[in-house]
DNA sequence: TTTCTGCTTATTGTCTACAATACTGTTGAA
DNA sequence: TTCAACAGTATTGTAGACAATAAGCAGAAA
């Protein structure tokens, strides 16, 4: 009865396929939850046929599982499978850091220094917890991955990867949370940046990617 | 008029998306040519519904670009974006190898000398050029990624990025060939497994593969 | 000759209806 | 009481028909 964002993209599929996705990481359509395709078509106004083609575009982005006759359902991130992606999205935001580092200008330095200054002063005013929470941690990922140049690479890893990691989090309700640390982190990158080190940025982006890996293994142990 | 294997799959859509896949990185579909859904429903003797879903699967694959109402087309990959994908196998494969290092037994090992004596065979008795061209290279770093235990790694590595350099390779008609001094360099690196040197391991690998990426920018340069 | 307009045609987008399959609950017998 | 067979229901799979959009072409006017 709600859902009527309308994204205006031309053809249903497109909009349905959009709106899915957003529930899906928003933790409307929960991991493990079935895909009811009548109730759905209800819900959007649609009828099946391009629900469905909605339905086999997210199966292809790997965000639902179609089993034959039984329909379909969101996919559930298991904690060995989250750090599975942790470990590729080390060794990927790696590379991204390394080539940006051959490609920041000072402007783009100039850029992230700014959006690190408002994150502090977010940290400084809340506390520091919220960091995180308010994707600040994405957005410093994302521009960094965008300065690399390598477009594949960004898809990849503000596409699908960055989904996935989402729909674990939703999942588990788990916001990670080691703000003051991963600053300082962040500012450690970016000095790395600045001065066109690209192994020394690859270096420390691991390890910063590692040790929020590591929060997560704590958490998930405890 | 043809294709007919039927390959078992319960559901018309999944079928014909396996089909059409293959048709893709088989080159029977050529990259940048129309998908005609009439044409298409015609040849696999089906309905435009199931044909519809699977090509929306293709287009969450990101094997085919969906415009709304002009239809599908097979992607087409330039160089510049193969070499993008080739720095992301670059690292990927690299950590494949640390993982693999790290999880090698012997009888893994073992099995990856008699796959490298089987093609040296090959090569040997065929001049090497059809080292490549058999698949002897996708078996051996299948064979690693999967030792890895990364499952996400290896469906991203054996799947999609896999089938869009297939596509690449489709495209350019490019069969990388430096079969001699890949068989080598396939051997320090289960050396280096043998060894559970991680580091090592990864470090070749990552050569191995970006002397792959050269020889590619060589050829497009010439 | 060129360009614009309108028509024709092909293709895509969507819906509805029907067939096939799986699930659920009930009844009956061991 | 428990298990199994069965019927009924809900959901999925597929097909065909219709609507909407885009593309190509012919003809008329400048």
């Amino acid at each position: 009865m709600d859902s009527q964002v309308q994204s205006k993209s031309s053809t249903l599929a497109e909009r349905v396929f959009e709106q899915i996705r957003a529930a899906i990481i928003n933790g409307d359509l929960p991991p493990g939850s079935k895909v009811n395709e009548p109730q759905l078509s209800k819900q959007y106004g649609i009828s099946r046929g391009p629900l469905r083609e909605a339905i086999r575009r997210l199966e292809g982005c790997k965000l639902v599982e179609v089993i034959p006759n039984a329909g379909a359902k969101v996919v559930s991130l298991n904690s060995e499978q989250a750090l599975e992606i942790y470990a590729i999205r080390e060794a990927l935001e790696g590379l991204a850091c390394r080539l940006a580092a051959g490609r920041a200008r000072a402007e783009d330095c100039a850029r992230l220094r700014a959006l690190l200054t408002d994150h502090e002063r977010q940290i400084q005013s809340e506390d520091g917890r919220r960091y995180y929470q308010k994707e600040g941690d994405l957005d410093f990922h994302y521009l960094i991955v965008k300065l690399s140049g390598n477009t594949q690479l960004f898809n990849l890893l503000c596409g699908e990867l960055y989904h996935l990691l989402r729909l674990y989090r939703v999942q588990t309700s788990s916001q990670p949370s080691r703000p003051r640390r991963a600053f300082k982190e962040h500012h450690q990158i970016v000095d790395a940046l600045e001065a066109n080190d690209g192994e020394l940025a690859e270096l420390l982006m691991k390890r910063h990617i590692s040790s929020a890996r590591d929060t997560l293994i704590n958490k998930i142990n405890q």
